[in-house]
DNA sequence: CGGTTATATTCCTGTCAAGGAATGCAATGC
DNA sequence: GCATTGCATTCCTTGACAGGAATATAACCG
């Protein structure tokens, strides 16, 4: 039995209930970042980007390699299986009473938005 | 216009963080309750429960009928759609990445691997 | 009407997370 | 070595809940 990423179920919807932590984890899906770029870009200051990136990594979501001075993170969505698990035994359900909107929702470019933001 | 399960996507990060509201979900994922069987259920005080629930209602999450005294509560499922969206950009990527963590593990057989971090 | 059941709300208290400022620390470059 | 860059950590303050107890409200029943 490998429990490499599974984190607490808890820590995981912990992390990904701050907006900030979303927009962060938002952001490295368009590839890795050093901290301080991170924090430019989610207008943190840097000990809070700091902070914030200790939330994810301790929540599985991040990992992190020394470059230099530089800490370079990247995401690991890994993680996210455990909250698409989760959503699993709903998924049905809305389909069945919402179907039109579900279809909406369900249209994913295959390209990375401006900062979804949230 | 109607704004009924339109809630901000932060009030539903937010009502899911808790434990005790996800497994609230997840009793109403099994059909409609009183908040007495709620609060019996998931071991919450009657104040508790009710708190909980209204959380939920203004997550849009929950609907409430009242039927004689008590009030049934209802699972709605419409606005997990979002998380399934914002979910949606990465579950192509866990795939990639469990594929490339199981190769990692298969190359280390028995070897006494230190525990990454945990 | 008075009592009872079912739920909501208020008040209070403790806990915990977030943000800012300042500082510590490690790696680098000269 | 020393200064600098890049990041982590501490300390502190503040605000946001969460839980419990007590109370308020509402619908029902006799």
């Amino acid at each position: 039995m490998r429990h490499i990423g599974a984190m607490s179920d808890a820590a995981l919807w912990a992390a990904l209930a701050d907006p900030h932590r979303r927009a962060v984890v938002a952001l490295l899906r368009t590839g890795p970042r050093t901290v301080g770029e991170i924090a430019r870009a989610c207008e943190l200051s840097q000990p809070s980007a700091s902070k914030h990136l200790k939330v994810l990594r301790e929540a599985g979501l991040v990992r992190v390699r020394q470059e230099a001075q530089r800490r370079v993170h990247t995401l690991d969505p890994a993680p996210l299986a455990a909250l698409d698990a989760w959503l699993a035994p709903y998924r049905k359900l809305w389909g069945e009473s919402l179907d039109a909107l579900g279809r909406r929702l369900d249209a994913a470019p295959d390209t990375a938005e401006p900062t979804p933001k949230d």
